[in-house]
DNA sequence: GGTTACCTTTACGTTAACGTAAACTTGGTT
DNA sequence: AACCAAGTTTACGTTAACGTAAAGGTAACC
């Protein structure tokens, strides 16, 4: 059983996530982000790894980071006074209403590219069909 | 039956999708919209319509306005070569693959934002528990 | 000891998607 | 005629999320 590694730099995780260093940094900078240090060179664990990958998600899924650091928060978020609480319920459930609409968009835009995408191999096979008639009856005024 | 009005002036779009002129405005600059005009006043008709809620449509899922563009572009397309509808099919199945990640990526959040909502719900029936034990054993050097 | 490969901070530049303000026209109303 | 609401163009300002360049530190390798 391999163990993986503890601690990754920050040159690693840009290239194992495909984003630069600048990216990371900035995310850090954003209180995204707090990897240890080990002199000035930074030093990411498992959960810094973890976090991005995170970060990263929330990307794909059109969050400013402001939102994600939001959600970040929340899973943080310890000492919860009730009123807290309550805050964060409401919260949640905003993003689950948000969360649900855009799983309704992406099904039906899902929906459209199929439709689209038989309409292209339709006019595709037309094109093909009339390319072989053309082969079956050959030099037709063809240049 | 009442039939829908066939035009709209832009404040109206403006109010119905809660967005300001100037972002429709926007819109048309990008190529996103061409609404007829009447002497120097725009007019929308329900294809306009349309076409903007799609425009939001693709915000929400983060699309950018170049990107939505683009779908529209495919699905405008007409005139196609076998060459162009070769492309269009390549960029679709990208499309189809990105939009199915995101559909894991929502799926995901949303198991994990549930037990996050749990473990509110845990905290804040505790606090409340505790409240009422305290309201069973009164004036216990409360201030 | 010089080069190479990474790392650092600081800071100015850039793009997308509008916001905002100015200055003007147009259609209806009092 | 005066006025207001809603429309127009033009243009400069703003925010997020980095890009990019400058100037420098450190560790390993030839």
């Amino acid at each position: 059983m391999t163990t993986q590694p503890t601690t990754y730099s920050i040159g690693e995780l840009a290239r194992e996530f495909d984003i630069t260093t600048r990216s990371i940094r900035f995310y850090e900078d954003q209180g995204l982000l707090a990897p240890q240090r080990q002199g000035q060179t930074r030093l990411y664990t498992n959960k810094d790894r973890v976090r991005l990958k995170l970060i990263l998600r929330g990307k794909r899924l059109g969050f400013s980071l402001a939102e994600t650091k939001n959600l970040f928060d929340l899973y943080d978020m310890e000492n919860s006074s009730e009123r807290q609480l309550r805050t964060v319920l409401a919260l949640i459930d905003d993003k689950k209403l948000s969360l649900k609409q855009q799983l309704e968009d992406i099904k039906v835009l899902l929906v459209e590219l199929n439709n689209l995408e038989e309409r292209c191999r339709d006019e595709l096979a037309e094109i093909e069909a009339s390319q072989a008639a053309n082969q079956s009856l050959p030099n037709q005024e063809s240049l």
